[in-house]
DNA sequence: CCGAAAATTGCAAACGTTTGCATAAAATAC
DNA sequence: GTATTTTATGCAAACGTTTGCAATTTTCGG
């Protein structure tokens, strides 16, 4: 009737007159137990309803088969995206993940990493605040050869392993994508630099329009956390007198999102008098109208080969020192209604494919 | 150099040359330790960069401070809002979220309850699969009074807190607002019959037909999983031939979406010749166009809800029995292009038509 | 300055596993 | 039938905490 419902091994072992040692090593497929008493074992363990108590093994042993992931939050397309797969994948491997979001503050990110290692999690998997710089708060992770992997925001000058998408070639593409359909004066909306992701795709706009000979103008740059509320804002500054630009790179789908709204609202025809380009390819850009170009960034494999980099580290041996090493994941240029030439009729959906 | 990193409470209490009970109690702020030791200890735990080990603590108390969520998937606008709010309050309060997908697989759900109970999670709240009829696997958590909540997707007969959505107003609201507008034939998209939100909806739907003295139609109702595929499935059905209906009800916004770009395709114009209506208001029904009506259901309440269930239950003694109790979450409707009366009529409210 | 109450600190057991080593039983070799 | 290997099982320590109770120290009334 009460609380006595707990069954551990050594009741198990009572109740068939063995020892706990040879439950345990019973219920774990030891090689050195014969058969007979596997079978006996585990069918009292069912028949007692005992459940193993992964706390207790867990300190035993210093494995937790947990994994912890940081992103900035979940319910944003991208990091969820990822992270379902990440999850998915480390579950068939018998792992749990402990998802936690920073809500892009670093304070609650250095928060988490300290109570992430209290749970004495396996491993751990970061993309970091947009506002991140200084990642020692992880520096316990390396210390303690706990297998540390950055994805999309990652850091620059911190030896780590990242896994990370191919941000300047994206920059680059988006803007030369925007040059060929005619556009001459380019306004781009990115994300703080603070996040080198940023930097990277700001480094690919500038040097696509030095390629082509566009002047690179400081005032076309905008640096914002990319909200709605702060495009708009930034609209009202792009839009507030002439000379219009033909064309915008925003830095994420909510911001090109938010733009073509406003152009709506302002006359604006998109994309005969302006172009939009985002990034990251939501789901809801290919559902507006017109549909926006957008940069896939392919977030199932990066959810996937993060996956399989914690897998392989969780394999080795504890104290194999941790490598650095960067993998790129490829980015595909999705062209849509709102950087179509005004000419031609464009079909609603044409992916071009780069690299 | 090696991993002799892991400081313990035996190392701070050898270093002070104090007992480890001691160190344990200044730690936790004991009020029977002195400010002048516990301010050494915590000193010394720092210099030492001593971690507290969470899994120790909760083998010895039973308690591991962390809380399990299993919804379908994380990816989801629905359940990835409210697994945000679940997170973001539960940790607020000091405890971690393991959040789990079953993908919709009962399968998967099955062993997801096993392991999480095998970690000893403090509560669980859940969000069952399409097909969960049979919730004994859940039995375990009520055995062993271990707080349990569902929420969203419900069992009908399992007695266990449950925090919910107004669904049958749901269904009933947004039927009669089809008829409001002028329908007269409306078809219903509804999910599977095993999980019986959808059974409710299907209930509004009826009762509203009734009321508005439109007889019901079995043929008129789709049961079937919401995904894309599926909505376009029976799009070829409803429009292979006339009659065709004048307003579509969907039990999601997937599926509302899909229906409105059939109906771009063939050339029905929306809502002048076909009203339609979602559900869970997913940001994409805003901004397609034209916008879709849709049923809000206040995703951050219910995960609010949810977290506070869960606090209140976490801290209770572990033996109050669990009491049964029904939350309901209000809707409301929001209505947008897609069910908008046509232009061309002037704005009626129809109240009584013929008989 | 004594003794009792109050305030601190320490001892040791417990939480449920795993595992190195020792031992017992069974199988094999001679 | 004995000696040796192989195969199964058991003992006991460990993992890092927490906590009831006992022991010690401090405080303080008289």
């Amino acid at each position: 009737m009460s609380k006595r419902t707990e069954k551990t091994i050594v009741d198990i072992a009572e109740e068939l007159k063995l020892s706990v040692s040879t439950v345990s090593r019973a219920l774990n497929n030891h090689p050195n137990i014969s058969t007979r008493t596997k079978e006996k074992v585990k069918k009292m363990a069912n028949k007692l309803g005992y459940r193993p108590n992964a706390m207790a093994a867990g300190l035993r042993n210093s494995k937790s088969r947990t994994v912890g992931l940081v992103v900035p939050r979940i319910s944003m397309f991208f990091p969820a995206t990822i992270s379902t797969v990440i999850q998915n994948k480390l579950h068939e491997h018998g792992y749990h993940v402990l998802i936690c979001q920073s809500n892009d503050s670093l304070e609650q990110e250095i928060a988490l990493a300290e109570t992430l290692y209290s749970t004495r999690i396996d491993a751990l998997a970061v993309s970091s605040t947009l506002y991140t710089t200084d990642f020692s708060h992880f520096d316990i992770f390396k210390d303690n050869n706990i297998p540390l992997v950055f994805f999309d925001r990652v850091p620059k000058d911190y030896k780590v392993k990242v896994i990370k998408g191919d941000d300047y070639l994206g920059g680059y593409t988006v803007t030369e994508h925007l040059i060929e359909k005619g556009c001459k004066d380019i306004v781009h909306i990115s994300g703080p630099l603070t996040c080198n992701l940023y930097t990277e795709r700001v480094a690919g706009y500038k040097n696509a329009l030095r390629k082509h000979k566009i002047p690179f103008r400081k005032s076309r740059v905008f640096y914002q956390e990319l909200t709605k509320e702060n495009a708009l804002l930034a609209c009202e500054k792009i839009f507030s007198r002439p000379p219009y630009p033909d064309g915008i790179f925003a830095a994420n789908d909510t911001t090109a999102i938010t733009i073509l709204e406003y152009c709506r609202k302002i006359n604006l025809r998109v994309p005969e008098d302006l172009k939009i380009v985002g990034y990251s390819n939501d789901p809801r850009a290919e559902i507006i109208t017109p549909s926006i170009t957008s940069v896939d960034q392919f977030p199932a494999i990066m959810g996937e080969r993060v996956a399989n980099v914690l897998l392989d580290l969780l394999q080795q041996p504890g104290t194999t020192p941790q490598r650095y090493s960067e993998e790129l994941v490829p980015i595909q240029l999705i062209e849509r209604g709102s950087s179509a030439a005004p000419v031609s009729k464009p079909k609603t959906t044409v992916k071009k494919k780069v690299k």
